[in-house]
DNA sequence: GGTGTGACCAGCT
DNA sequence: AAGCTGGCCACAC
C-alpha cells in the first residue's frame, strides 16, 4: 500500500501540518526514515508549486527555523507573510520560538 | 537513458 | 570554531 515513493510521502506529511505550525526538512526526511534525503524534501516543495496538490511549503523551514526557501515563492516576502498570517513571528527571516511552533511529522491518518 | 541539480543535515579536518 | 564534502532520491535536459 505504501508504494508511494519518498517524494510522495513528503507531500502527505506536509499536508498534515496543522495551522500555525511549522516543521523542518530533516524532521520530515527523518520521519520517513531517510534523514539523508533532507534536501529532497525541500526540492519536493519546489515541485509542489507545479504539482496539482496544495502544499503549504511555507510551513516548512530548515532546522534553524530560517526561511531559506522563501525565494521560491515568487517573492521573498510571501513565505514570511504567510507564516505571520498564521500567528508566527519572524525576525531576520527566522522564526521566533521556532521550537514552540515546531510540529513533529505525525501522519496519524490511520 | 545518463548526468546534473536541488528550499538540507551532519561529520570530519 | 569554521569550512567543506558526502549522502539521499526524484525530476529535467
Amino acid at each position: 500500500m505504501e508504494e508511494q515513493t519518498f517524494f510522495k510521502k513528503v507531500y502527505k506529511v506536509i499536508r498534515q501540518i496543522p495551522y500555525g505550525k511549522v516543521t523542518s526538512y530533516g524532521a520530515i526526511a527523518s520521519y520517513l526514515g531517510t534523514k539523508g534525503s533532507a534536501r529532497m524534501v525541500g526540492w519536493a516543495m519546489n515541485k509542489s508549486f507545479t504539482s496539482s496538490e496544495n502544499i503549504p511549503a511555507h510551513r516548512v523551514v530548515n532546522r534553524n527555523g530560517m526561511l531559506t526557501g522563501k525565494h521560491h515563492f515568487g517573492s521573498p516576502n510571501i513565505m514570511q507573510q504567510l507564516l505571520e498570517s498564521e500567528g508566527i513571528k519572524i525576525v531576520d527571516d527566522k522564526i521566533v520560538d521556532f521550537q514552540k511552533f515546531f510540529w513533529e511529522p505525525t501522519t496519524k491518518n490511520g
